[in-house]
DNA sequence: TGTACATCAGTGAACGCGCGTTCACTGATGTAC
DNA sequence: TGTACATCAGTGAACGCGCGTTCACTGATGTAC
């Protein structure tokens, strides 16, 4: 019988805080994603939060941290463990739909080089490249998973800013679905038919 | 004899405003970029942009175009119309190369949808989508240009900005051109072993 | 079961800051005659 | 060639704003006895 409302302490401020940033980020853009305006959106005093989060930075990496975890659900959704090109272009199409569904966290996550001070965001960075790696670890097992997981990724993230900076057509979803099922087939067709290289 | 020094006239504010705020842009990174600081940085009153520059957006817009303008003759540079893979993979690099070596420039460039009030922003954005375009034209005339040339771009576009937010190694500049050229030389294999087909 | 007290999570006033933008102005320039 | 005047490109004071952060504080909570 903790989560009293309407009381002096306010029961999770900490997660609170993080909702109302969220919610400020779906609303105005990444510009509006100050620490006042998130106190202002938990109904608390303009300081209460530095009871939960160091300064400003560190409510943005706890922000950027949880959009990677959020991510990483979503393409596990999409397919547990793609193997086929079909598959592989499902989890694709995972990705650049949570950039076009959530555009201003997926700004905030890939703002800046990960502030090496926050090991959580450190952490949760780390997850979605290994995630990557090993998809392509187990989709291509005769393949340089590291270099060809660098390719897939870099074709889908840039995929997903493109159409997020409105440099693609996102008139509808189906014309962006085709458009990322069709250039990672592309890209999977060579892999399959080439033989594992050295780099050089 | 117009280009006084020390004068209550400026003689090209509104150019010297633009080279401040790359310069700014180069030594702060995006969040330095206020009217007031290159108003400051040009030697000038806080007021004298807005005789050249309806509001901040102007200037910002006008710092974009000036960076896509840029990037165009930096990858004309790198091969004037590329039709080997190698070739291609020349472009690419310089496109990466760019982004890494204008950071806060190419966040501004690609930071939000483009602003369609600015034609000059918008005509030169369409200009590197057409440059694109051409080249994939070129370089394999039997595929659909318009599919082709947004995986390319997309492709390089995803390299430059992983690379940009220290998702990838850039520790030597040799190493980030070997991962562009993998992954380029990779896709193009495709590209050229597959038939055109339609969309679907 | 009841009380004393340490701890914790809030408050609210205050700080100094840089920002975008407006306004009435003034000094320099160049053109018409 | 010299003067009068319109135009243009600057100035500087002022506005109101929201921000991050500090500080001394106080109300609520929960634990030891």
């Amino acid at each position: 019988m903790s989560q009293a409302s309407g009381t002096y302490h306010h029961g999770d401020l900490r997660a609170a805080c993080l909702r109302a940033a969220r919610e400020l980020l779906e609303e105005d853009g990444s510009s509006g994603l100050s620490l006042r305006a998130v106190a202002r959106r938990a109904g608390v005093s303009a300081t209460a939060p530095y009871r939960h989060y160091a300064d400003r930075d560190a409510l943005v990496s706890a922000v950027a941290a949880e959009g990677y975890r959020e991510l990483a659900g979503h393409l596990a959704a999409a397919h547990p463990s793609p193997t086929t090109p079909d598959e592989l272009a499902a989890v694709a199409d995972a990705y650049v739909r949570f950039a076009l569904g959530h555009p201003a966290l997926f700004r905030v996550m890939f703002a800046e080089p990960c502030d090496p001070t926050s090991e959580e965001r450190v952490r949760a960075t780390a997850a979605i490249s290994e995630y990557v790696r090993d998809i392509v670890r187990n989709a291509f097992p005769g393949t340089d998973p590291d270099a060809l997981s660098t390719t897939v990724w870099a074709l889908v993230h840039g995929l997903a800013f493109l159409h997020l900076d409105g440099k693609l057509d996102t008139s509808s979803p189906e014309v962006v679905t085709a458009q990322v099922r069709a250039a990672v087939h592309a890209l999977f067709t060579a892999a399959a038919a080439a033989p594992p290289r050295p780099a050089g």
